[in-house]
DNA sequence: CATTGTGAACGGATTCACAGCC
DNA sequence: GGCTGTGAATCCGTTCACAATG
């Protein structure tokens, strides 16, 4: 059902739709419309009314969307219907953090395993999920059917823990490096680069100095 | 000089130049085209010099541009000229990764402090510099100009961390938490939301399942 | 003659405006 | 009457194609 093509745009925000749903299904809100939806998210009604119908017809003309109906037809969409398996390769602080609140917060993941090369740390834990070293990632990704890695190792070290990554049947990796990835076409490669988003920001800090 | 109407698409890719420069520069290497810049950043080559045009004519025709030059023509746009001060404010795992990377790896900005209310970790000190309580943070602020944030307290104690931050002359809030901010019209909030992220990831995981 | 700088064409995503429906 | 669903219009960023130029 999912639309391979569905624009990037709309993938993006649907996750964010998740997330209120979840909070009004718990304060037991049942209905909610596209323009209340619009204030809590930021975005405009009409594009949640797009994002939405872009996918089928959810909701009931004259009275808005059911929260639980639409939660479902999200996950369905994004495939959280069934909790994905993921690991996460690179144990330095940035990794524990994701790790942890991927553990801990997010409902739709399971955390199946934690690699590294340390020795210092392997062995160790993580809110019960266990360091490896790489070597076992083979192991781990086919026993789990893992599809998702998110990568936190040093730069220097990305592309080196690349290659047992998509060896292994993993297709989609969050790359958290500052390392552009050398991956084959089908891999599907999301860069997050903090420090490039820091630096940029920079511009907008200095608008004072140009008014004054 | 700075165009604050520059599109942020190009603010966001303007320090992928900087640092590919910064490579090129210690490898003494003195032109670049902006095909070979396109090679390295994955940018189309027309779009750089797109972006690069959007604020003057820095290259040379027949030749391509001036490795330090350029260097210096983008941190000035961005305002990395000087160093920028910044704080981090919470220090769990990813404000310690940040402070860290950002302490060692980035030059162009100077952390002056990480600020928590953990009274355990009040008092110590990552790389040098000292984890605070947030009621020295007007204190911190005044003192080293402070113009950037960087947010990644745990999302129900965001909101009551912005005030400070606001109060006190900063201006750009790099938010990592997953909560949405209410700020004035003039504070920059950018929000990195890495739950979300990985969350929207999953579509592109199931694939396969579509495929069988 | 290679490479920049740029107007014009293109395309994707957002906004508008309203028809359709409960 | 109110809110969804959607074609049309618009906006913005990217790509194209080429003129300008060292």
């Amino acid at each position: 059902m999912p639309d391979r093509d569905a624009p990037k745009s709309v993938i993006r925000r649907l996750p964010v739709y998740v997330r209120i749903l979840d909070n009004m299904i718990r304060n037991d809100i049942e209905i909610i419309s596209s323009r209340e939806l619009s204030e809590v998210t930021g975005f405009t009604a009409e594009q949640i009314r797009k994002d939405l119908a872009y996918f089928g017809a959810f909701g009931t003309r004259g009275t808005g969307y059911n929260t639980s109906v639409l939660r479902e037809k999200i996950l369905e969409i994004i495939g959280l219907n069934e909790q994905t398996n993921i690991i996460v390769v690179g144990s330095g602080h940035l990794g524990i953090a994701l790790a942890r609140h991927n553990i801990r917060k997010n409902p739709y993941v399971n955390v199946v395993a934690i690699f590294d090369i340390d020795p210092e740390i392997i062995g160790g834990e993580i809110l019960g999920v266990e360091i490896m070293p790489l070597s076992r990632l083979p192991e781990v990704a086919a026993e789990y059917r893992v599809k998702v890695a998110i990568l936190t190792v040093p730069a220097t070290h990305a592309q080196n823990a690349v290659e047992p990554i998509i060896k292994n049947g993993i297709n989609v990796i969050f790359n958290l490096t500052t390392a552009k990835l050398e991956v084959p076409e089908h891999i599907h490669v999301h860069n997050v680069d903090l420090s490039i988003e820091l630096q940029s920001l920079i511009y907008y800090a200095t608008q004072e100095k140009e008014e004054a």
